[in-house]
DNA sequence: CTGTTAGCGCGTTCAT
DNA sequence: ATGAACGCGCTAACAG
C-alpha cells in the first residue's frame, strides 16, 4: 500500500494548485471538466481521502454524532444493550457520512452538561438521546448549547423538541384491551419510574382501557424496569399489596420476564394463575416459557427517522421540532391465555 | 452560559501568551508557579476546553478509538448486543481520555481494509476488534497500516497479535467433564463456523475431555451462533444424524437455548431426555427454562484489560504482542441435570 | 520563565 | 478556470 499523501503532496504530483483538488472533492463548480477528470482518476488512483482533523477544524463539522444514553446499574434492562437499536443508528448515519460516538451516562455524569467534555471540546456535532432514563435537566441543557439534538424513545414534557417515539399510550391500551378480552377483571399494571416519559404513556393507555370497561385500575411504579426489578417487586405485590390480581401488564418485556420467573418460583401457573404480558418485543420474548404476549416496536424504523431528522437538523439549524409517532402492533402468543 | 472562548481570547484576557496557557492545559515545565495558579484560574473560570480537532491536527492523535465488530444478520446472537462488552470497553476508554466509535461492518465492508473511510481520513488512533467473526484477512491488513489494534474475544493464526480472550479451552473441557460425570457418553459438541478462535478453542477443549474418557466424538458445525441456528440444526442432528445423544455442550449460551427450545417443541425433557450446556453466562441464561449450566466469562474484567493494554500500545509503539486469557469458571445450573 | 513564530492540512476568499 | 494567500485553533521549536 502507498504511502498516503496530502493535498500539498498531490497537487504537486498533478501540477494543480490545492484549491483546485479542493473544489473537485467538494464537488463545488469553476474547475474545467477536464482537469477535473484528471483530478478524479488522481484520487482515485492515489486513494487520497482528506484528513479529518483538518478539514473539521476549517468546517467546524467534525463528522461525529454522540448516542447517549444512561448506564443501568442493574442487569438486564431490556431497553439498553438487548435491542440492537445502537446498530441500527450506527449503520444507519454512517450511510450518510457520520460516526457513531457512543456514550453511556451515569447518573452523577448527568448532573452538569459542562462535564460532557465531547461537547465543550466541540468533538461531535449532534447529539441522539436514547431512552426515558437520561435527566430531562441534562437534555435541556443539552438543548440549549445549539447543538442539534433528538430523542428515541423518548420526550420531554418541558419544551418541544424533536423526538421519534412509538404508540406507546395505543400499544398500552391495546395489550390492556386483549387482556381484559380474555376475561380478567383485576388487572395489575406494573410501570416503571415515574416521569419516564414510557412509564407514564404506557401507564395512560392502561387507565384508559380499564376506565373503558368500567374497572379498576391497579398500579405499581418501580424504579427500574429489569427483570430483577419485575421479579422482586411482583413478590412483594402478590403476597402483600394485591393479592387478587388475575392478570400483569408489565411496562416492559424484561419486566414481564421478571414476573413469569417469579411466579414460577412462587408455583403459579402461567396463564392460568396468572396471565403476564409485556412491550418492546425483544428478540428474547418469543423464548420465555410460556413465549411472551406483547407489543411490538419497530426500532429500525424508529431509528431510520431519528438519523434522517437528525441529519435535516444538521443541515437546517432552525426546523420547528417535530414529534415522530411509530405505528406499534400487537403479538400474540402464549403468556395472555390465548 | 458564557460564550465559549478559544485560546487566543483567553490569552488576551489573562495577558500572556498561547503558549503559556497551552504549557499549563498540557501539564508541561517552564511556567512560573504564580502564572500557572493564575492561568489556571481562569480556565477554570471561563470552563476553557481546547478544540479537539485542532488539537488533533496539530498532535496527530484523534482521541478515537474504534470499536469493530460484525453485522449478525441472524438474530439473536450472544456476542453481539447481549453482552454488555460496549458499555464497559467505552467507559473504560473514556476514563483514559478516549471516544469510542462504534462501528459494524457487514461481510462485504470487511473485503478491503482501505473501505474504511474512519482509517484512511485518519479519524481514530487504534481498534478494538470485537469477537471471532471479523475476517482475519481483515485484520491483518487493519494491522499492517501500522495503528494499534487489539482483539477482544479473538485470536489470529496467522501472526502474533495483542489480544484478550476467556479460557475458551479449558472451560470447554471442564463443562464437557460435568457432563460425562452425569453419566453421559454421547455427547453431541454444537459448534461455530470453522476457523473462528472460539469454536476451534471450545471444540477443543470437548474434545481432550472426550478422548480422556475414551468416549467418541460427535461433532456439528454451525454456520452461526444463534439461536435460531441452535433450533435449526438441533432438530437435524437429532432426526438424521445423531439420534442417540443424551447431551449437547453448545458453543455459546445462544445456541444452547435454542437447542432446549426446539428439543421442548420435539417433546423432549430437559435435563432428563436430554441435557443442554452453554458457554458465556449472558445474562438470559439464568431465565431459560430449564436454567442453564454454562461457563461464565467475565468480560468486564476482559475489557478494561482491553484498553488497559491498548492504552500501553498506543503510547509505546512497539511492544510485543501479549495474549491474555481471563479464566472462566463453571456455573452448575439445572439444565445439566443437577 | 515567557513570548514570538511557524506550521499541522485543509477550505476559501480574492486575484488573475 | 485557476492559483496564491490566508487562517481555522492549537502545539512546539526557537529566541530572548
Amino acid at each position: 500500500m502507498a504511502k498516503d499523501l496530502n493535498l500539498k503532496e498531490l497537487a504537486i504530483k498533478l501540477n494543480v494548485s490545492t484549491s483546485t483538488i479542493s473544489r473537485v472533492m467538494n464537488d463545488k463548480a469553476g474547475v474545467g471538466e477536464e482537469t477535473r477528470q484528471r483530478v478524479l482518476k488522481a484520487i482515485q488512483k492515489y486513494n487520497y481521502v482528506s484528513n479529518s482533523s483538518a478539514r473539521s477544524l476549517k468546517t467546524s463539522k467534525t463528522g461525529n454524532i454522540a448516542l447517549i444514553s444512561a448506564k443501568r446499574t442493574d442487569r438486564l434492562s431490556s431497553s439498553d444493550h438487548h435491542h440492537p437499536y445502537g446498530e441500527y443508528i450506527e449503520s444507519e448515519l454512517r450511510k450518510h457520512g457520520y460516526y457513531t460516538i457512543t456514550i453511556s451516562l451515569k447518573d452523577n455524569e448527568m448532573e452538569n452538561v459542562n462535564n460532557l467534555l465531547l461537547l465543550r471540546e466541540k468533538h461531535v456535532d449532534g447529539f441522539i438521546i436514547n431512552g426515558p432514563a437520561v435527566k430531562p435537566k441534562f437534555i435541556l441543557d443539552l438543548k440549549n448549547t445549539g447543538l442539534p439534538v433528538i430523542l428515541f424513545g423518548n420526550e420531554l414534557r418541558q419544551i418541544e423538541i424533536d423526538c421519534v417515539v412509538c404508540q406507546d399510550r395505543k400499544g398500552s391500551y391495546d395489550i390492556t384491551k386483549h387482556m381484559i378480552e380474555h376475561g380478567h377483571k383485576k388487572i395489575l399494571f406494573l410501570s416503571g419510574p415515574e416521569g419516564w416519559y414510557t412509564s407514564e404513556e404506557r401507564k395512560a393507555g392502561y387507565i384508559e382501557a380499564i376506565k373503558d370497561h368500567g374497572f379498576q385500575e391497579r398500579i405499581i411504579n418501580m424504579t427500574d424496569t429489569t427483570i430483577d426489578k419485575g421479579k422482586v417487586v411482583f413478590k412483594e405485590v402478590i403476597e402483600n399489596i394485591h393479592p387478587d390480581i388475575t392478570a400483569v401488564v408489565a411496562v416492559n418485556d424484561a419486566t414481564a420476564i421478571g414476573v413469569m420467573d417469579e411466579a414460577r418460583i412462587l408455583g403459579m401457573k402461567i396463564p392460568d394463575d396468572i396471565a403476564v404480558v409485556g412491550f418492546d418485543n425483544i428478540p428474547w420474548a418469543s423464548l420465555s416459557y410460556p413465549p411472551l404476549t406483547t407489543v411490538q416496536t419497530f426500532i429500525e424504523e424508529m431509528g431510520k427517522i431519528t438519523v434522517s431528522r437528525l441529519i435535516d437538523l444538521l443541515e437546517k439549524p432552525k426546523l420547528h421540532p417535530t414529534k415522530s409517532i411509530v405505528a406499534t402492533s400487537l403479538v400474540i402468543r402464549k403468556s395472555c391465555g390465548c
